[in-house]
RNA sequence: CGGGGUAUGGCCCAGUCCGGUUAAGGCGCCUGCUUUGGGAGCAGGAGACCGUAAGUUCGAAUCUUACUACCCCGACCA
């Protein structure tokens, strides 16, 4: 029982870090806040990039490739943009190391750089510096960019996936012609994130626009998508941002438009991260491990023999064989796992904590009686199915299965989403965790304070929200409409 | 950056107060036999310059000093 999970009502945040390490996701390296992916995070993080990236290349963008190095004059070019990432910024100061006389190494203080180089936290500054030899004339437009990187932000409190210092990512920034072009743009992005999020993640999420404390460094407006978690709070799964003419203006990025006349080109970016994995576990998992949705699992279908000896074994392998290929011919990943160096009991329990959407046994018995033992990740339940038509019906129990994490998920949103009204109701709701829709005048002022005193931010404001006025929960002004506050990662 | 704590085989850790020569145990690992429908049992085996450096001492994992790394709380951040 060595491999036993802390369990979520005693410790979340321990369950959390237990479950990271043992489902072999990922784990903490030498240097703090970088973590070491592990082929199966890794796995999970392709999954994610492949479903992303249809989507993407669908909407009309294509890949390229920024560098890594900033150089730091270009983030001096775009004030609030400076601001918001200064502090987290990793700098390359040398370019060179030697050996002293006592035979250590040390930086080569000879080898010191003209210009500082900035390791990437995000790309806008030298994508915009670049896109400035790129941009004549409107019919240069729309430039459509994803580029998949990784990023650094020198984080005080790391936590694997959910905030290290180095992680992977994919960031979209496209030029347009008009305001209108750009906003649709952040909007479109923002809406993929939320199909994503909900169809292949199951998710659910709430889709709309940051309140100006929480929108990105440099933007206009920032879009996002945001998903509670089991233990009530939030996590931020995406951004979307119209950037207005903020970096066109800043280095300067014009373009001749139909009247002939000079103007300066609208931005956006948008992206998502491998925190996402982190949304993932927080989302659905159990005390038991990982629970993965079918469409994300990197395996599907794991298939685990039970055997006395050889003999046994190679009859149960043909009869798996069979099977193996019926699942393939649909498109089902499978995993035959045939080692002889472990017991099922043992393989459950791995599978289970490595969050494989199905299992199926295969013993003696079920050879003899033409059946296969099923049993399902998401609600532990087991059947014994006839081997019949397989294929279907593992097909049909993915699909089940990826309807039902995702109506849990929903299901225990909506038990936590609350409207309030009063002071005492709002800071209690708070305290207990979920969601929390309650008016605000629309202030920062009212934001900072009320963040002050409750830990809460203003999570988003929602798209779909009604537009009926109400009354401040903290100052009593006027409120155009509810927004959701919540405690967040 | 402020306060507190920890550092002993791959992992979890006992031993440190009160110094004494094979550094204990569990997990994992290796070999063999028996097992295999929910994390196997027994037997044997390998694996440690006790975070680094200096000092005290006949003798240091243990005492002293400095350094380094990591963890927790705070500040900062999403």
């Amino acid at each position: 029982m060595a491999k036993q999970l802390t369990s979520r009502k005693e410790n979340y945040s321990q369950w959390y870090n237990d479950l990271v390490i043992k489902a072999d996701l990922a784990e903490n390296s030498a240097v703090r806040g970088s973590m070491v992916i592990k082929p199966h995070g890794y796995a999970i993080w392709e999954k994610m990039q492949s479903a992303l990236d249809t989507m993407f290349k669908e909407t009309g963008h294509q890949n390229a490739y920024f560098p890594l190095f900033i150089p730091k004059s270009f983030f001096a070019k775009e004030a609030s943009h400076v601001e918001g990432f200064a502090k987290e910024c990793a700098v390359v100061t040398h370019y060179r190391l030697k050996i002293d006389e006592d035979g250590k190494i040390i930086v080569d203080e000879d080898a010191k750089l003209e210009e500082e180089l900035i390791v990437r936290p995000t790309s806008e500054t030298i994508i915009w510096d670049t896109y400035r030899k790129w941009v004549q004339s409107y019919r240069d437009l729309p430039i459509l960019i994803n580029q998949w990187a990784n990023v650094v932000r020198w984080e005080m409190r790391p936590r694997l996936f959910l905030r290290t210092a180095e992680f992977l990512w994919q960031e979209g920034h496209t030029a347009h012609e008009t305001k209108n072009e750009a906003i649709e743009e952040a909007e479109r992005m923002v809406g993929v994130y939320a199909d994503f999020a909900e169809n292949w993640l199951g998710i659910p999420v709430l889709k709309g626009v940051k309140s100006p404390n929480e929108r990105f460094a440099g933007a206009v407006e920032t879009y996002c998508i945001e998903a509670l978690m089991q233990d009530g709070k939030a996590l931020q799964a995406g951004t979307s941002h119209f950037l207005g003419q903020n970096f066109a203006k800043a280095f300067d990025v014009k373009f001749v438009s139909r009247e002939n006349i000079q103007e300066f080109v609208w931005a956006t970016s948008w992206g998502v991260s491998t925190r996402l994995i982190g949304a993932l576990i927080m989302a659905h998992s159990d005390d038991n491990g990982l629970v993965l949705p079918p469409k994300i699992a990197p395996i599907q279908v794991v298939i685990v023999p039970i055997f006395k000896d050889k003999e046994q074994l190679a009859a149960i392998s043909e009869k798996v064989k069979e099977i193996v290929k019926v699942l393939k011919a649909k498109n089902i990943s499978v995993k035959y796992d045939d080692r002889d160096t472990h017991k099922p009991g043992f393989k459950f329990a791995e599978w289970e904590l490595k969050g494989i959407p199905v299992r199926l046994a295969i013993g003696p018995r079920d050879l003899e009686n033409g059946t296969v033992e099923v049993a399902r990740r998401d609600t532990l339940e087991k059947d014994t199915l006839q081997v019949t038509n397989i294929g279907e019906k593992i097909e049909n129990l993915l699909i089940q299965i990826q309807d039902n994490i995702f109506q849990k998920a929903l299901s225990y949103r909506d038990e936590h989403t609350y409207n309030v009204d009063t002071w005492d109701e709002f800071t209690n709701r708070l305290e207990q965790g979920g969601f929390v829709y309650a008016h605000w005048d629309g202030t920062p002022e009212t934001e900072l304070i009320i963040k002050g005193k409750t830990k809460a931010t203003i999570r988003v404001i929602p798209f779909d929200e009604m537009h009926k006025e109400g009354k401040c929960i903290l100052t009593g002004k006027l409120s155009k409409q509810r927004v959701v506050f919540a405690k967040a990662y």
